[in-house]
DNA sequence: CTCGATCCCTGGACGC
DNA sequence: TGCGTCCAGGGATCGA
């Protein structure tokens, strides 16, 4: 499931493999994540990869201006633009031989002006492409939060405390923080041995602070193991990322905390499962902890 | 403002 | 072996 890590893993991937290369030309599979299908087969061919950059979960392929032989002036295509893609759930994207069989879920495939292909895999669908010019890329950026690995001690503070939502609510909220996702919010939270369920308004100041600092560590740290293969994912050269042995909270229930071995527990938080201990992360009051599996369950 | 529910989608795990 | 059911989850959306 990529988050900011394996996003950032894929980039990087991206740009060194694919930096500088002429989109020649589009073939589409299945499109219903797509917003606008006929502008990347209009839009793409004849312009060159420029940069990949990411922006929380998504990843952004600036394009050049178009400089073929096709007349610039009637399409719009003279100006600069950008591929945004986000991996969804289980998206994969990366460079392959054109002449390679193509993996089942291909949905997208780039020809390159070096016989090979960019491809989008994504079996779920849960992903998102979308041909955009600056304005409207800009208009999709608004409202994003602060980057976790740049945001300063007061903006988190000021973004987190004060809050009446959950905590790992406002961790998984986009527009609070851009990029963090289920994983790396309970792996947070169990180093900063904060509750899930917590309000960000009972956060103190230093719990919010250790809270940053811990995010951010573990992100750092998961960049450069090349993020957290769970089922699927991996980076742009086809490789799994190494940090899942590192998870201390989130996949762990029934199984000892790393701390105090009390065994890691699961509840559902903001819609979401949420891994943590129950004895370093006191719960806030009535806070419903689901039984540990095992037992015959009943109908 | 914040919540939960629902939908999207497929593959994998599990029970019978 | 095969079938049915449940679950995983990022994000959009909608009603409470």
């Amino acid at each position: 499931m990529p988050e900011l890590p394996e996003v950032e893993t894929v980039a990087r991937g991206l740009r060194r493999t694919i930096l500088g290369r002429r989109i020649v030309s589009v073939t589409l599979g299945k499109t219903d994540f797509i917003d606008d299908p006929v502008a990347l087969e209009q839009h793409l061919p004849g312009r060159r990869i420029e940069a990949v950059d990411r922006h929380g979960k998504f990843m952004l392929l600036r394009l050049s201006a178009f400089s073929g032989a096709r007349s610039v002036t009637t399409n719009g295509d003279a100006a600069p633009a950008s591929l945004l893609v986000h991996l969804g759930m289980t998206g994969q994207i990366s460079p392959s031989p054109a002449a390679q069989p193509l993996e089942k879920h291909t949905h997208v495939c780039l020809l390159l002006d070096d016989g090979r292909e960019l491809r989008y895999v994504d079996p779920r669908r849960f992903g998102r492409i979308a041909y955009l010019t600056e304005a409207p890329l800009a208009e999709e950026l608004i409202g994003f939060g602060a980057d976790p690995l740049e945001v300063i001690k007061e903006e988190f503070a000021n973004r987190i405390c004060g809050r009446r939502a959950r905590i790992k609510a406002l961790l998984l909220d986009q527009g609070v923080l851009r990029g963090v996702g289920n994983i790396y919010a309970d792996e947070s939270l169990w180093r900063a041995k904060i509750h899930p369920a917590q309000l960000g308004v009972n956060l103190n100041k230093k719990q919010a602070e250790t809270l940053r600092r811990t995010l951010q560590e573990i992100l750092q740290k998961a960049i450069v193991m090349r993020g957290s293969s769970i089922s699927d994912f991996l980076d742009a050269e086809g490789q799994p990322g190494e940090y899942q042995r590192h998870h201390r909270a989130y996949g762990r229930e029934g199984k000892n905390c790393y701390r105090c071995k009390t065994p890691i527990r699961r509840a559902i938080v903001a819609g979401r499962s949420s891994y943590f201990c129950p004895k370093c992360q006191p719960s806030p009051r009535g806070f419903a902890v689901l039984p540990l599996p095992g037992k015959a369950r009943k109908r």
